[in-house]
DNA sequence: CAGGATCCTCTGCGATACTG
DNA sequence: CAGTATCGCAGAGGATCCTG
């Protein structure tokens, strides 16, 4: 177990141009964080997990869809703002560990009943869809 | 009470192009419909009317920050997908009215979910990230 | 009032190539 | 393995002007 307690990783280009304004307490601004489709998706995953821990390339592959340059951004972004904790091992060959915070974890269940609902609905949603654009 | 029971309108270049493929059912075609901010904003103001009707100028000015474009996009996107209803009355000067449909309404209860814990938790975040950016 | 059309800018994001 | 750096383009989205 030679886990680093800090991951010894300078700001990325990405993170110092993101940091930009602090901003104030409204919703636009988390939401704009929190709003995209990765970080739901890469939260589900996270949350779906058993263990509470997934690898990079595990992530990666369970995200369908998702660029290993979004994936390193939204793992970066959660990081950042207390949702994901990311535990870095100095192995050989190296490997790196995420899970959910407390903070993360609170969120799950209202991503789950998102989850669900799109489950439950995608078909409306689609039935209205085709009728509006035939009656247009 | 002159109300069309459809609104006389062709399809917009915006949506036109938008149009696209229709996709499978997986979440990342919905999430990527319904994740963006705008959207979400846009219903939770929807939501928060006691009569549950809203003139266009009326949104706008309640969603802070949108343009007069973004909304028209957000609001027939919605309105296509089956989430809001459109309501044209040909006076002068005109007037429409924009109202949650039954399948939008469902929605709304993980919408205010979401509009509590993101006022709960933001200071959360707030701190994490400080502290994090701090110790980089 | 409620948009449509156009222009133009800025950035999201994929593809690719390179490292510890 | 788990990233980082760079390039490049399509698309998001603001500003502006115009109409029924």
């Amino acid at each position: 177990m030679s886990e680093q307690s800090i991951s010894p990783r300078p700001l990325t280009k990405d993170e110092t141009v993101r940091a930009g304004a602090a901003g104030s307490c409204n919703q636009h601004e988390v939401l704009t964080r929190l709003g995209d489709k990765w970080t739901i998706m890469v939260m589900l995953q996270l949350a779906a997990v058993p263990g509470q821990r997934m690898r990079f390339s595990a992530l990666k592959r369970k995200v369908a869809g998702i660029s290993q340059r979004m994936l390193t951004i939204t793992l970066r972004m959660l990081e950042r703002n207390g949702l994901v904790i990311r535990h870095y091992f100095a192995e050989v060959p190296l490997r790196v560990e995420y899970e959910l915070s407390p903070l993360g974890h609170s969120l799950v269940p209202m991503l789950e009943n998102f989850s669900a609902w799109i489950a439950a609905n995608w078909q409306d949603m689609e039935d209205a869809r085709l009728q509006h654009d035939r009656e247009a």
